[in-house]
DNA sequence: GCCGAATGTGAGGGTATCCTCGGGTTCGGA
DNA sequence: TCCGAACCCGAGGATACCCTCACATTCGGC
């Protein structure tokens, strides 16, 4: 529980470098995904990266760095899927549950070929990045929200809060739940969760 | 990722070393739910439970048997919550949304109150621990299917297996999550989980 | 082609933490 | 009371891994 100095690091500016940082944060991603954040080495990075680790620590100052560029990488991602649902709510042409099902499937989709998002799920809740948790919960809660005041307006304006946290909890554990499974199952797990948010939330639209 | 050669222990058997182990594996939950497996170390949990390192070591191999044995003390607690919630089925007075409230209060006060429970809740889908994490969800998916075939007879009998395992997800997600908020919100996340539950498998019923 | 800046490298320092081990202490049956 | 087994202890060996640093290499404007 040290006070971390996060010395500065180098700005890549040449082609070189920066194809080098995308390949490290690519290598990353697929490392914090496979084995999850705690149990990656910095060095087995590093070697997938098929780069040194002094090259590394050029241009991230610690481990953690790396999962927060990963997360800020695909942060701008998953907002503009919220763009593109706010743009069907708008359109006004999906009914309710139709969007609901479109926009999971896309974070489905999502979330199974980008091992980048899936980093970031699975640490999503570990105990060393409570804050971080804590913002990105907020965020897409927030914006949950508000697709829902103007989707479900029978829902009471003091509920749409906690029943947009509800979603997201439910979402993310099924993404990861789901991805866990082998086979069949995977899928099954998502049209359920789907069958069990629409009922839910039909009665409100 | 080496073999594990898992020496063998002595198996207390004077009132004072049994005494020794229970307190071992209390400071081991209590570490544990506190700041989540990987961060902690065996000697805090020594330390706290007023012991030493060398002790600890007599009667648990790893740190990894610590949360094997906290797994193990409370399968058996969890189990008897599901006796009791099957013996309500067999009763047969509780109308099905009622049962499901109480049993998912039931679980929510031994989450909270338990800090055994909490540190198993928490690593339970944590990658260190995939084989357990697949036994105890299986285990509770299967009892979990077997109640739904009591009490939601609309289902057909091949999507059991499905809906389990998402009450199962959902609701340990629930818990983690209600329980890492301030103030009244983790109560309301509870409650909207409920209803959500609820108003899903009602139908079946 | 020249040269300073940018970049790349990987052995090793520093640290954290798991677990062992040899020696001392306590227990409990005879 | 006696004695072997059970128990307790904590310094330190072994290991793993994060990150630095001094030096080598490459780039790109002139």
């Amino acid at each position: 529980m040290k006070k971390k100095p996060t010395p500065d690091r180098r700005v890549p500016s040449q082609a070189r470098s920066l194809e080098r940082v995308e390949r490290i944060l690519d290598a990353a991603a697929f490392v914090f995904a496979e084995v999850g954040f705690e149990a990656a080495t910095t060095e087995g990075i590093a070697a997938r990266a098929d780069t040194s680790i002094g090259s590394l620590y050029q241009f991230f100052p610690n481990k953690r760095a790396l999962l927060y560029a990963i997360a800020q990488r695909y942060a701008e991602r998953v907002s503009e899927l919220f763009d593109r649902v706010e743009a069907e709510v708008l359109a006004g042409g999906q009914p309710f549950g139709a969007l609901l099902r479109t926009a999971i499937d896309a974070l489905v989709a999502f979330h199974a070929e980008e091992p980048g998002f899936r980093a970031i799920v699975r640490n999503w809740s570990s105990h060393e990045f409570a804050e971080f948790d804590e913002a990105a919960n907020a965020e897409f809660a927030r914006r949950t929200a508000q697709l829902l005041g103007k989707r479900a307006p029978k829902l009471p304006k003091s509920r749409r809060p906690v029943v947009a946290s509800v979603i997201v909890e439910t979402v993310s554990a099924m993404l990861i739940s789901a991805s866990r499974r082998k086979g069949k199952l995977g899928p099954q797990i998502v049209e359920e969760t789907k069958d069990m948010l629409e009922r839910w939330l039909a009665p409100y639209a």
